[in-house]
RNA sequence: GCGCACGUAGCUCAGUUGGAUUAGAGCGUCGGUCUACGGAACCGAAGGCCGCAGGUUCGAGUCCUGCCGUGCGCACCA
């Protein structure tokens, strides 16, 4: 038989077509279900099963067990019959395979051919999209924070595994820079720059209390001097009395200078972007309908032509209730100001613009109330298919403070900063820690504690076995290089090591499930996972072997978990030390 | 009150989209292991009516319904 036979999909894929001759055979006019396989925990189960016959019995009007029986059959006397000794059928109809030391070996084999591209790809081509995710995304208006840390972390590492295993994806921040917290925010730095220069200017009761603004005065005056000053004179102590044109010319300096401290602190962190999107920018360009340009324009334009907007009580709504929202939304105040529902309108159609077939936002829980109306007003919008926005809400982090829980405030200048974690912790430790949890659960985060435990973090279990394996590499003779092309040698297989490359074979399966269900923690559940297979594996099985065909083999199995060690552990965003 | 999540070991959490007498891991507790390649390791023990009650089926921690508990929302804020 050919290679593709040597991993788990090779197997379903022959498993599939015995399934499908033997349906044909008894002449059933039945489309059998996809082919599963499974790793049984226990030995007596086999090496691989499937519930094949189990799920197409009733629909075929077979009876499981003869069905799986001669699915069985069928396949050892045909592409299985070099590959695995023998069959059981068990249960209610479960089809136990025991694959026999060739398959192990080929298994190794074809491993050490896909080296550190193995999982790469694992998603068959028409399932590729071309996507963009949009994370974290924070107004700029003061420091990142620990919640933000978990969806920065979070989001990097969906995309980095959406990525791998074939989409083509494009990672965006969309800024917050419109509207009434930066008008907010504009006003605390210009009371914060007029106190450096001696005035009595408070920060408004509604502003940013933050130290960090203090930090940021003294920026703004050793770039702008005291150009501001006399505006603030004519105003003290009420900044919120400044002319617009000041408060807005603060509100972007600032807006960019937290900017820049947000891509040190995210490149720090590990986490890269494409595309920064600004909403002021929304706001500008051609087209103007109902007093609004750029996308904004734009959309209000599409949304008056499908005769889904009118005014009442002087403001102009959205009908989001022709969509399953619960109520209709303000796109347009009273004033005249536009709400934040209309740039993200605007935003999103300019994302569709962009030529994307599907989209990804990723929202903390205290936004999940939004998702009804945002997915009413992208149905609203053309193409008119909701199914090309996905929303993922991930729960909150509560941050603990010696297990007592401590609310964190932006306005209040009471948060703990990424760059606090990382301080303390560690990139690694902090990347491992936040994504080891399931987007869906809270997140308890306890500060001392992480600090106290983080030398016990479970990534120094993951990455200590990657450093033994560079160790233990660089002790054979080569270094533990292997002729390309070579077939590992006809060794027998022990029990520790069929795990080992059991856990190994998994892998491409872990990222494919990671991916479609956008849940990254199961990558750094496998990790620790084969980590300890391997330490099991080194604890029973020297590699360092007097039969030169046992250490070659060892050798080479060392060096397919150290692959998949790195590659994993990259995708979390985490490193692949070569000692530690 | 309504909506969306979550209730699994002392603590923090997994549980491969409904699979196989015995529901797992880390930390913590207790007890062991090494004349060899990195002890940040390995092995074992104790610890569970998987929130409660029904239902669906060959089979439920997983799906449905109802309760109870916790979190987050319910703006012409973002």
């Amino acid at each position: 038989m050919t290679d593709d036979l040597y991993d788990l999909n090779g197997l379903a894929a022959s498993l599939q077509a015995a399934l499908d001759e033997e349906l044909t055979a008894g002449g059933a006019e039945v489309k059998a279900p996809a082919v599963e396989l499974t790793l049984p925990a226990r030995p007596e189960h086999g090496d691989v099963t499937t519930n094949a016959a189990l799920i197409t019995a009733k629909r075929a009007g077979r009876v499981p067990r003869e069905l799986a029986e001669a699915v069985g059959g069928r396949w050892l006397a045909g592409p299985g019959a070099g590959v695995c000794d023998r069959f059981e059928v068990a249960g209610p109809g479960f089809l136990n395979l025991f694959l026999n030391d060739t398959w192990y070996r080929g298994a190794l084999d074809k491993l050490l051919a896909e080296g550190v591209d193995y999982g790469r790809g694992a998603l068959p081509v028409p399932q590729r999209k071309r996507m963009n995710i949009e994370f974290v995304s924070v107004n700029p208006t003061g420091p990142l924070h620990v919640g933000h840390a978990r969806y920065a972390s979070y989001g990097d590492a969906l995309c980095r595994i959406l990525a791998f295993v074939g989409h083509d994806v494009t990672r965006e921040f969309y800024v917050n820079d419109y509207g009434t917290q930066m008008l907010r925010f504009g006003q605390s730095l210009a009371a914060r720059y007029g106190q450096r220069l001696g005035l009595d200017t408070p920060v408004p009761e509604e502003g940013y209390q933050g130290d960090y603004l203090l930090d940021l005065a003294d920026e703004l005056i050793a770039t702008v001097g005291d150009r501001y000053k006399p505006a603030l004179e004519a105003v003290v102590p009420d900044v919120t009395a400044l002319p617009a044109e000041v408060t807005g010319e603060l509100k972007l300096w600032g807006r960019d200078a937290i900017l820049a401290q947000f891509r040190v602190t995210l490149e720090r962190l590990r986490v890269p972007f494409d595309v920064w999107t600004p909403e002021s920018s929304l706001y500008e360009g051609d087209g103007v309908h109902r007093g609004f340009g750029g996308e904004v324009g734009k959309s209000l334009a599409d949304l008056d032509g499908e005769d889904l907007l009118y005014d009442e009580d002087g403001a102009a709504w959205l009908k989001t209730t022709q969509y399953g929202d619960d109520k209709d939304r303000v796109l347009i105040r009273g004033t005249g100001d536009p709400t934040y529902f209309l740039s993200d309108i605007a935003y999103h159609r300019d994302k569709m613009d962009r030529g994307f077939e599907h989209m990804i936002d990723i929202w903390g829980a205290d936004h999940h109330g939004y998702v009804p109306r945002m997915k009413a007003a992208f149905t609203a919008l053309p193409p008119h298919d909701p199914d090309k926005l996905e929303l993922i809400i991930g729960q909150l982090v509560n941050l603990l403070e010696s297990g007592e829980s401590r609310r964190m405030s932006k306005r209040r200048g009471d948060i703990v900063t990424v760059d606090d974690l990382v301080d303390a912790i560690g990139v690694d430790a902090a990347r491992f820690l936040l994504v080891g949890r399931s987007q869906d659960t809270t997140l308890e985060l306890d500060i001392d504690l992480a600090v106290q435990q983080s030398n016990q973090n479970p990534v120094y279990y993951v990455q200590y076995a990657h450093a033994r394996i560079c160790s233990i590499l660089k002790n054979l003779p080569g270094g533990g290089e292997r002729p390309a092309g070579e077939a590992v040698p006809a060794v027998t297989v022990g029990p520790h090591e069929r795990s080992l490359l059991q856990a190994l074979a998994r892998f491409p399966d872990v990222l494919l499930s990671a991916a479609d269900t956008r849940s990254p923690h199961r990558v750094h559940g496998y990790l620790g996972e084969l980590a300890a297979e391997f330490h099991v594996f080194y604890r029973h099985c020297r590699v360092l072997s007097d039969d030169a065909d046992v250490a070659a083999f060892r050798a080479g199995l060392c060096t397919a978990v150290r692959s998949t060690l790195a590659a994993g552990l990259g995708l979390l965003g985490v490193s692949a030390p070569e000692s530690m």
